[in-house]
DNA sequence: TCTATCATGTAACCAGTTACATGATTTT
DNA sequence: AAAATCATGTAACTGGTTACATGATAGA
């Protein structure tokens, strides 16, 4: 079974996004990209904007528009959307915004192999993740105010917003476990008991 | 620059983790994380665990143990556990529950392109959306009650809960979204307008 | 004019996914 | 005894990251 979508890295629906407004050539993509502030959204560097163009192109999602050149700099290859090219990022968008898909972030692993750590410093490093969440939080909150005092319409900052929330549960969702670790139900003592009996992760030895 | 871990890949967590009860052999390892349900929170195939112990193995985490036989079933290489690798497991899971990571979601990329689709459509799209939410919310409603029920120690199911903390969020998000653009804020029509004027996703096009 | 930085791209390497292979059991 | 499924592993392909290369401009 082939994947769903021929390009499957986000970073294509960036470049299919930017392609509207015109072509580009791949650095200028990069660039823009960077200067966009859209490295907080969609993980890049700049050799995979030059993968993920060529993917494109073997998908016939864009084609080369001829090159350009600028005094003496190098020959630039500059791309264009297709039709079909305009298609996908539509379609693309659609699945993304209208099926929330099944997501691995770490902290869930974690979680799912916390019985490894014994709970007095699985305490000491939750409240450690309090002070980092409030740090990325500041960080969006900074970046949200910056744009809006520069005249920037909220629509196009409503993915910091939906980070802000997410931060937001996650922090509560941290303090209530911390709750039930140290609290009356005492999840403490019994975790302890059986981290002891289970396994001794090397913790003692520095 | 050398990435900050010699194995990146978070299946390489998991099967640390489950080394620490014993030795096993890569096919055990995929079996036992399929049925504990890990396959939820870690994104695995049968190929990439045989792929990861490799890698574990390059790195010293792991060593050979010999193998063993069983009737007349194909030989099976055990693996154990060194210290490196047990201070390795721990020193992980200190990092990914002490240290919060930026991430990036799908929806969050999404959502930094979302001009590209005209605002009744996202409005559409928004409803789809939390009714998916609310699909995966019963599964993982129905995975916690099932454990629940069986006797298990709500500990080990604390990343379940931290799931379903974040798809309410993302519920409670996409209401508000839905708000700004359909009420008095009255985004739609700005959005509208600069829709129309800066490009044409094929939307148009049967 | 020497050095640093920008602009543009390529190549080599490592990770991850998919498909395939083969013998052992179990079911019909 | 044929077919199906389980157990175990390997190989081939594709994607992604990092490091390198080279000419152009700008600053000291």
């Amino acid at each position: 079974m082939s994947p769903r979508r021929t390009v499957g890295n986000l970073l294509g629906l960036a470049v299919l996004s930017y392609l509207t407004q015109g072509p580009m050539h791949p650095y200028e993509l990069s660039r823009t990209l960077r200067a966009h502030g859209d490295d907080r959204s969609v993980k890049f560097t700049h050799g995979s904007v030059y993968m993920v163009v060529e993917q494109l192109e073997r998908a016939a999602f864009v084609v080369q528009h001829g090159t350009s050149r600028e005094g003496h700099r190098p020959e630039r290859t500059q791309y264009v959307l297709t039709d079909a090219g305009r298609r996908e990022l539509a379609d693309w968008m659609r699945e993304l915004v209208g099926e929330p898909r099944h997501e691995y972030p770490g902290f869930v692993t974690a979680l799912s192999f916390i019985g490894a750590l014994p709970p007095a410093e699985v305490v000491a490093l939750l409240h450690r993740r309090l002070e980092g969440l409030a740090v990325l939080r500041a960080e969006a909150q900074a970046v949200t105010d910056g744009a809006l005092a520069a005249g920037l319409h909220p629509l196009f900052l409503i993915e910091e917003e939906y980070r802000i929330a997410q931060l937001d549960a996650d922090a509560a969702f941290t303090r209530g476990f911390l709750h039930r670790i140290e609290g009356p139900e005492g999840w403490a003592t019994a975790w302890q008991a059986q981290h002891d009996s289970t396994d001794h992760t090397g913790t003692e030895s520095h």
